[in-house]
DNA sequence: GTCATCATGTAAGCCGTTACATGATTGC
DNA sequence: GCAATCATGTAACGGCTTACATGATGAC
């Protein structure tokens, strides 16, 4: 999911990985306060799968000048002591290689799992990569979803006032959802037609908001 | 917060693992398909805390009576076999200790983390044995919350339309998620008024659903 | 020259999952 | 008698968090 998630923000262009985690807070609500913890592992995991790739940062020197020193200023050392050992420490600069593209693709698209349950809103937010039958697919999957969860447990009576309040409250929530998926699967299946036999109007960017 | 959920579970009676799932699902609809590879656990670790105890399964001769019937001795042996071994396989009921009573409420008081995000819906349904002006802190630190995530990260346009719709979305859930807070409030703040100097109208067991 | 912020990383551990393995009960 | 379901557990593992440790940069 934190792959996803990185791999759709590398998307739109190179980033280093403060950056992302600020995306992810600020584009991405859902995913709020992802920890440095999880986030940088991942992005050297992803390296090392070769989905994404380092470019040193631009407003560092890339070519390091070698410095002839063998003792070397203090200073200097203190600077440049872990270029050898395990690199520098600044700004890396992630970018999606084409294999990283792939990845993000099939990781968008394949999820018939369980998980899709909280994957959903990230799912959609990149909705724009998927193929207009990939997108409905995905709204109709999570409607069906919903809808199997809204009718599998609600007794709701019998509970005493603060759980009902709870769970009604929840199943209020679920069918707002419902109803906006059907929006957006509305605005999709409207899309679609209008550019599979193209009629007079041209009706374009229809906002699924 | 798997323990919170049994504890609180158990505070209306014993019930055995299964059960308790089944509750978890139904009732709170919440943490939906706790694994039973998560509840076991929890709940022989509650017992070795002495949080909850083990009443054998009543439908089941706890002194076994010698019965004469044929297909029930087959059925005793291999009910007995494990006994001497590892305890019988067969409904363990639990109950909840006196430890286990007070381990519950500080669980449910105790909870100034971050973590009540997703465990505030639980701790709602247990509010009945909350006292009444925990109750109230409990909701208004949701309601802060809520409103701190809201300001926090609403930059909303700039996106393209399909994230900008989760975003816009999700926020209006919010917005519905503090309607509903301000409503509890209002009803807790109209009991506890009304309990503390008794006034003309009885008014008693208001709903907050 | 020091403080806040930006930036990257490691280590330990929690909480939960899936997959596996087994036994008991009930209905047909 | 056999299948479905009820019922309990273990093992392996995964993903994410907190806490820790370090370094660079810019503002004042």
């Amino acid at each position: 999911m934190l792959d996803l998630a990185i791999l759709g923000l590398l998307s739109d262009g190179p980033l280093h990985g403060y950056e992302i985690r600020r995306r992810l807070r600020a584009q991405l609500g859902l995913i709020a306060n992802v920890s440095f913890g999880s986030l940088y592992p991942a992005l050297a995991r992803l390296e090392k799968a070769g989905d994404v790739a380092v470019i040193e940062g631009q407003d560092l020197p890339v070519a390091l000048p070698a410095t002839g020193s063998l003792s070397g200023q203090r200073a200097q050392l203190r600077s440049k002591r872990l270029v050898g050992t395990r690199g520098r420490r600044s700004k890396k600069i992630y970018q999606l290689t084409d294999k990283g593209r792939t990845t993000f693709e099939s990781l968008l698209n394949a999820a018939p799992s369980n998980d899709d349950q909280r994957t959903f809103g990230l799912r959609w937010s990149f909705a724009r990569f998927l193929a207009p039958n990939a997108r409905l697919a995905l709204l109709e999957r999570r409607r069906a979803q919903l809808v199997q969860g809204l009718s599998d447990g609600v007794p709701s009576d019998e509970l005493d006032p603060y759980a009902k309040s709870v769970v009604d409250h929840a199943a209020k929530g679920v069918e707002r959802d419902i109803a906006w998926l059907d929006e957006l699967i509305a605005i999709e299946r409207a899309q679609q037609s209008s550019t599979t036999n193209p009629p007079a109007s041209p009706a374009a960017e229809v906002s699924p908001g």
